[in-house]
DNA sequence: GTTCTAGAAC
DNA sequence: GTTCTAGAAC
C-alpha cells in the first residue's frame, strides 16, 4: 500500500541504499550549493587552525573570526529558504493565482499535504497585520479549493493551519489530511507539529487577526513538541513512533 | 526542514 | 543484539 501511494519516495530510498550512489551523495553534499563565502570562511578557519598549531603560545584571535561569524549569517542556498525557491518553480505549483501559490510539500505527512504561500513576502505569523485578513482568508478558500480538486472524492478529513514556530521562512498553511500515512512522518517532533496546539487552526488566525489585528504565540511552544504521543482519533498513548504508525492504520477505512 | 549516528531503551 | 530516539551537522 505504501509503495503505491508513494512510489517516488521508496525508489529514492532503494537508491539510496546502494553504495556506488550513496557515495556519489556524499560527494555532492560535500562539494556543493553552500555559498562561494562559506568555503572561505572553510578555508579561513582551518588556515587558522593550522597557525594556531604551529605556534600554540600565541593566542591572540586574528579578525578573520568576525568575518566567519557573517559569513555564515542566512544566504539564499541555506535549507530554511526552501520554499522560496519551490514557490517559484512551475513544476511544483499545484494551483496559483495573482495572491497565492500551492505546492505538494517536498516531505508530506500524510496522504495529502500542500502548502499555500502568498506571493507577498511575509516572513512569519508575526509579521501578520490586519491588512493581511483578506489574504488570508484567500489562503484559507485556496486550500479547501485543492482538497476538493484533488481529493474531494476521498473520504479523507483535512486540517488547515499553521505551525506556532515554523522552520522554513515564509509564512505558509499546511493543508494536510488526517491519516498521517506516510513515510516521511519519521519523529515525535512531526506528529506533534500537526497533533499539539503547535498547530494552530487557519480559521482561529484568521479570528485572532481579526479581532487582535495579530497573532500572538505564546511561549514555550517548543515545549509542545516534546510530549508523550497521542493519537488524534482515539487519545491513547504510544510509546514510539513505530506503534503510533501501527495503531493509526487501525483508524484507516482502506 | 532533513540526514546521520551514538547510545539509550528495550 | 536490535530498535529507537534525540541532538549535532548540514
Amino acid at each position: 500500500m505504501v509503495n503505491e501511494l508513494y512510489p517516488y519516495i521508496v525508489q529514492f530510498e532503494e537508491e539510496a541504499k546502494s553504495p556506488g550512489l550513496e557515495t556519489h551523495r556524499k560527494r555532492k553534499r560535500s562539494g556543493n550549493s553552500d555559498s562561494i563565502e562559506r568555503d572561505a570562511a572553510q578555508e579561513a578557519e582551518s588556515g587558522a587552525g593550522l597557525e594556531s598549531g604551529s605556534s600554540p603560545s600565541q593566542c591572540s584571535l586574528p579578525p578573520k573570526k568576525e568575518k566567519d561569524a557573517s559569513a555564515k549569517k542566512e544566504s539564499l542556498g541555506h535549507w530554511s529558504q526552501g520554499l522560496k525557491i519551490s514557490m517559484q518553480d512551475p513544476q511544483m505549483q499545484v494551483y496559483k493565482d495573482e495572491q497565492v501559490v500551492v505546492i505538494k510539500d517536498k516531505y508530506p505527512k500524510a496522504r495529502h499535504h500542500w502548502l499555500v504561500l502568498p506571493w507577498a513576502s511575509i516572513s512569519n505569523l508575526k509579521a501578520l497585520t490586519r491588512d493581511h485578513l483578506e489574504l488570508l482568508k484567500h489562503m484559507h478558500s485556496v486550500g479547501e479549493r485543492v482538497i476538493a480538486d484533488f481529493a474531494g472524492s476521498s473520504e479523507l478529513c483535512f486540517r488547515l493551519g499553521y505551525h506556532a514556530v515554523p522552520s522554513m521562512s515564509h509564512i505558509h498553511l499546511h493543508v494536510i489530511s488526517q491519516d498521517f500515512d506516510s513515510p516521511c512522518l519519521k519523529n515525535k517532533k512531526h506528529w506533534n507539529s500537526f497533533n499539539t496546539e503547535y498547530f494552530l487552526e487557519s480559521q482561529a488566525v484568521i479570528k485572532m487577526v481579526k479581532e487582535a489585528g495579530r497573532v500572538t504565540v505564546r511561549d514555550g511552544m517548543s515545549e509542545l513538541l516534546k510530549l508523550p504521543l497521542r493519537c488524534h482519533e482515539c487519545q491513547q498513548l504510544l510509546p514510539s513512533i513505530p506503534q503510533l504508525k501501527d495503531h493509526l492504520s487501525k483508524h484507516w477505512t482502506k
